[in-house]
DNA sequence: TTTTAGCACTCTTCATTTTTGATTGCTAAT
DNA sequence: ATTAGCAATCAAAAATGAAGAGTGCTAAAA
């Protein structure tokens, strides 16, 4: 535990360096903060602050920078209150009120919404399918060899893909595929449209594999893909860390990874927000960045990830708090 | 008309700009290129190239570097043979010949292609849809308060779009929806569901206005997205240019404008393979930029369009060959 | 007339040195 | 326990200098 001057000295280095990006000096927060003590105090306290750790410094004569363990220190006990304006709130409910028909229409607009309060970079993730458990499954015939099929889910999701055949199709095959489809898969997980499903439908149906195949194809295919959307990757360019041509190279690397963006939304484990700092990331290539993630979620129904990429020294008070903010109004809004 | 000599001086220069992004000496064409003449010769022809704006230097006793008025005429006149590989077209072939349902697929795994084989960055945009002939449109109620809106056109595009609404809604009225629209529109291009069409139907149906609204504000909406897509945005910042951190963050800038792309995208006006050299680019962003694009089509069909943004000193040859290339098998495609 | 060898001149790049100034840690006084 | 004061440290910026790449021009050669 630490005593009450060491925190507040912590606290006013991690703040002031997340204002200027530049290694805080003992002078600096005696004259910006409410210490009333000589710069000699402070530098003491800091020298004590390194030696737990939670400093560093760039070199023997410098000011002092957090450490990930500082920053971490400081997003669990130092920061208490909600740090978002009225302005932000206002602007971010108006945001939200936009009317959208597809819950991944509402994900964007909540990723795009952070991304403009916080100034960051964010990304943004459909629900995960496979889970969710099927509601109805419609086929509609658009012309001989073409065909739609529509997947509801009970968390409301709607899923559409295109189906096409090397053979005609009529209706009548088109309302026997509705009914065996609908008849098994009612009520069961996404994930049930698998390989003992579909040798099932080849032995029960009397149609060809070259009308059955291509359908169980299509509608995994559908349902595997996941959605991946971006805002302001531009943000992250006007931060001083990314005058550094080979942090900026990182990080368009990372962006243009799906598969790497995809795993990092999805590894958050806490129930409400992930904060992730440097080293603390399972991904390697995150190691210089901080994330924060949180799940859009009604009940168990996972209906998508939004989250911020940006570097160590982010806003974490700030980010934290507007995320708070848009998870609660999201879940108002289903 | 400029002498055969010239000619080879300049195209020289050119390529061997392209390939190193250096300042080119008179000495290293004399070496690398079958120009059998002395450095002083070459000098001479630099000098006269400059005087008549095909080449720049970077300060007095630097080497040559082609002006955007160089490129030009290297692309119009100094380009003749395609410069595609063996394997080359054997990779774009197999990678096309991958089977889609969705034609906005096609563009994106073209767009893909094109970007691998160059090394540059590429845009995709879907087909524009309001010039397109609606050849039926379906409405599938999926549950009492939400339906689904499909319109297929004659171009073999499939659009769908989730309406919700504010009240129920029956079976009976989706048939009368699906009779009337059809009745009215089949026939017609997309852009004639517009307000006079509004107003036909409020009359003609008896149907609230809460129901036929947001059908037609939902189908304008969907139609009138356009599917940006971007493919290898890290690639460029590989080149040598996008060291500096200006041109990288221009960039940056760039592919985050939706806006901008598009309208990029949009502006090509040649029959086939559209260039645009710096200043040549009517969107001042991209003055320090090449463009290269070409649209997908079919007939009069629009498909999509697919462009590349890279450095002025892009390999124009390369990259015009790809596209010529993937053009040709797109249409044989469809 | 065209081409080229030769050389002075220009300018960038890179390495090295010098200067400046911010900041610390320590010591001794408060 | 706190602080004033000061030497020591080190990065960043500015200044200096040497090396080298390339040109343009002139006068000779083809």
């Amino acid at each position: 535990m630490l005593e009450e001057r060491k925190k507040k000295v912590l606290k006013a280095i991690v703040e002031e360096y997340i204002n200027t990006a530049e290694p805080v000096s003992s002078n600096s927060i005696v004259n910006n903060y409410d210490l009333n003590y000589s710069s000699a105090t402070i530098r003491n306290e800091m020298a004590d602050l390194e030696k737990i750790g939670l400093l560093e410094k760039t070199h023997t004569s410098s000011g002092r920078v957090p450490s990930e363990k500082g920053y971490r220190y400081y997003v669990d006990e130092l920061i208490k209150e909600d740090n978002i304006s009225l302005e932000e709130v206002k602007y971010i409910s108006d945001k939200l009120e936009t009317k959208v028909n597809e819950i991944e229409e509402l994900t964007k607009i909540a990723a795009n919404t952070i991304s403009e309060v916080t100034h960051y970079t964010a990304v943004s993730i459909g629900p995960k399918t496979n889970k969710q458990i099927i509601d109805n499954i419609k086929f509609v015939l658009l012309n001989t060899r073409m065909m739609l099929a529509i997947i509801l889910t009970d968390a409301g999701l709607v899923k559409e893909t295109i189906i096409k055949f090397d053979e005609d199709v009529n209706e009548k095959q088109v309302e026997t595929m509705n009914y065996m489809f609908n008849n098994k898969l009612k009520g069961e997980p996404i994930e049930k449209i698998d390989r003992p499903l579909e040798e099932y439908l080849y032995d029960e149906m009397t149609y060809s594999v070259k009308v059955i195949k291509p359908v169980i194809e299509q509608i995994k295919k559908a349902l595997g893909e996941e959605q991946l959307h971006l805002e302001g990757a531009n943000k992250s360019f006007e931060l001083p860390e990314f005058n550094s041509l080979e942090v900026a190279k990182n990080f368009v690397n990372i962006l243009d990874k799906k598969d790497l963006v995809e795993d990092v939304l999805e590894s958050g484990l806490a129930e409400d927000i992930n904060v992730y700092i440097g080293e603390e990331n399972k991904q390697d290539e995150l190691k210089d960045f901080s994330v924060v993630t949180f799940k859009h979620k009604v009940g168990d129904k996972d209906l998508g990830t939004i989250g911020i990429i940006g570097p160590k020294r982010m806003d974490y008070s700030k980010v934290i708090s507007v995320m708070k903010y848009i998870n609660k109004k999201l879940k108002d809004i289903e």
